[in-house]
DNA sequence: CCCATTTGACCAGA
DNA sequence: TCTGGTCAAATGGG
């Protein structure tokens, strides 16, 4: 089943990447046990032994994974609605990765908490990374803006699902696109680098995105390195591999909500 | 017609 | 008892 990975070898990832981001919030310590199956109505329970993880990013959809939406509810504490996915390869592959998202703020690029829990059993995902689009509005580049489309698509599911596929986005009105948006200025306490890498502490066996890998060279199969597309097109990993990281602390969305004590209530 | 999303209800845990 | 997580029927889009 799942891998009795040890909890260090999960946050190697993190921390290559500059900071631990991730706030590991295993209720009960215990990773990869008790495949909650049964009967189905019995999944619900047992909801403290399920690992789980918190990432913070802009881009809460574009993990690498597959996922299908089967719930949405307000949150008492919160403005904005909790958005619930699964792994689209439940049922096929026994994956019970899932993950909630929930946007934390108003900000320009609204900043969302993803909690997953349960790692990714389905060995899949091909990762149908998006095009990102990054442009330089100013010579300064203070502030970039990576855009995502999904015009790559994917091509390793095939399975049932290839008439639609479009990148389910309940993207704020205004948005023609997903935008990430690297600004060392506006952000006070914690300048936060958003990064479409919020992978679950996984095995590096084949890990997509490593802190080398990501700034040297891409390691995935060119997931939507679709440069015919123009010439300002780039893919996510040509554009970090061209001097983005410069600018941007990779990784160093460390949030730390409870850094001194609430939110979170996990 | 098939499949993903939506949405309200149900249920478990705190 | 309240809040949050999941289910499942209904709905809509491709």
């Amino acid at each position: 089943m799942a891998s009795p990975r040890p909890k260090g070898e999960s946050f190697d990832f993190e921390e290559a990447m500059g900071s631990a981001s991730a706030s590991y919030s295993s209720a009960g310590g215990v990773f990869g046990l008790s495949p909650p199956e049964s009967s189905p109505r019995d999944s619900r329970k047992r909801r403290k032994d399920r690992p789980s993880w918190v990432k913070h990013t802009f881009t809460p959809h574009f993990d690498g994974h597959l996922w299908r939406k089967y719930g949405q509810k307000n949150i008492k504490d919160s403005a904005f609605p909790r958005l619930y996915y699964r792994c689209s390869y439940r049922e096929d592959k026994q994956c019970l990765a899932s993950k909630l998202v929930q946007q934390e703020n108003n900000d320009d690029p609204p900043l969302f908490r993803v909690t997953y829990t349960y790692e990714h059993t389905c060995n899949a995902a091909p990762v149908p990374t998006p095009d990102v689009v990054a442009e330089l509005p100013a010579p300064t580049a203070d502030s970039l803006f990576l855009r995502f489309d999904s015009t790559g698509a994917s091509n390793g599911d095939r399975h049932r699902m290839e008439q639609q596929r479009q990148y389910q986005q309940p993207m704020a009105p205004g948005w023609p696109s997903l935008m990430l948006s690297f600004d060392s200025n506006s952000q006070p306490h914690t300048h936060h680098a958003a990064f479409p890498s919020e992978l679950p502490p996984v095995a590096s066996t084949s890990t997509p995105f490593s802190a080398d890998g990501l700034l040297q060279a891409p390691p995935l199969p060119s997931p939507a390195m679709t440069t015919d597309r123009g010439g300002d097109r780039f893919s996510t990993w040509d554009s970090l591999k061209y001097g983005l990281n410069d600018h941007v602390h990779f990784g160093d969305n460390r949030y730390l909500p409870d850094n001194n004590g609430n939110d979170d209530n996990y």
